[in-house]
DNA sequence: CACACGATGCGCT
DNA sequence: GCGCATCGTGTGG
């Protein structure tokens, strides 16, 4: 049989969405889904509340974006892409709409990135509006970040306004992470190792 | 009702 | 770097 359960609890999550995002590196997603247990360890995530980037935008209030109006700790799963899961945990009071995009995980294979991640652990719409401090079925387990271990802190991927605003953290090195940025690592150059490309100027995203 | 588009990932150039 | 799958959602008429 598996281990009991240990969720983190409401007082976790409801606080500053910035403050719960970096808080959550480390810790441990864990999903019971037919039988076992997946689990896997934070090591990316993107913090989102009212900006501009925002399911909740302008604290505007629809049939989706619900539960990241309601009371912190549940989960927000969202459908992209026609095809794709998103997993978010919903932080602040409730509301006051926040939540903490789950990117990355290691611990576990093919959970670099937040589609592939749902995709691995299990997670799809019905996991939408779940509270995860039960500690049932899907829940959160504190992991205290290993010594040595940095949080880099830069901007969100994926999106197409508010860029400029440093609200994702990853943990440097870590296999899992889907996208580094070595400027914010501090990355220093090698005259040993080929120049880094530079992005093209048409780009986007 | 019509329509534009996305908090992505994959395969190919 | 680029095209594209594929459909729920929000917006506007």
């Amino acid at each position: 049989m598996n281990e009991p359960a240990r969720p983190l609890p409401r007082r976790f999550f409801a606080r500053p969405t910035l403050t719960v995002a970096r808080a959550l590196l480390g810790c441990w997603i864990c999903h019971r889904v037919d039988g076992r247990e997946l689990r896997g360890r934070v090591v990316e995530v993107e913090a989102y509340t009212d900006d501009e980037a925002s399911h909740a935008r302008n604290r505007r209030q629809t049939p989706r974006n619900a539960v990241m109006f309601g009371p912190a700790g549940h989960s927000y799963v969202y459908f992209t892409y026609g095809m794709h899961y998103c997993f978010n945990i919903v932080t602040e009071r409730e509301g006051a709409p926040g939540a903490v995009l789950v990117r990355g995980l290691d611990s576990i294979d093919s959970a670099n990135g937040p589609a592939r991640l749902c995709k691995t652990l299990g997670i799809d719409r019905r996991q939408n509006g779940v509270d995860l401090t039960v500690g049932e079925s899907l829940w959160v387990e504190s992991g205290p970040r290993r010594r040595r271990e940095r949080v880099i802190q830069t901007s969100r991927i994926g999106i197409r306004v508010a860029r400029t605003l440093p609200w994702r953290f990853y943990l440097a090195g870590s296999i899992g992470v889907s996208k580094r940025d070595p400027a914010a690592e501090g990355e220093v150059l090698s005259i040993s190792s080929p120049p880094p490309r530079r992005p093209s100027a048409s780009g986007k995203r």
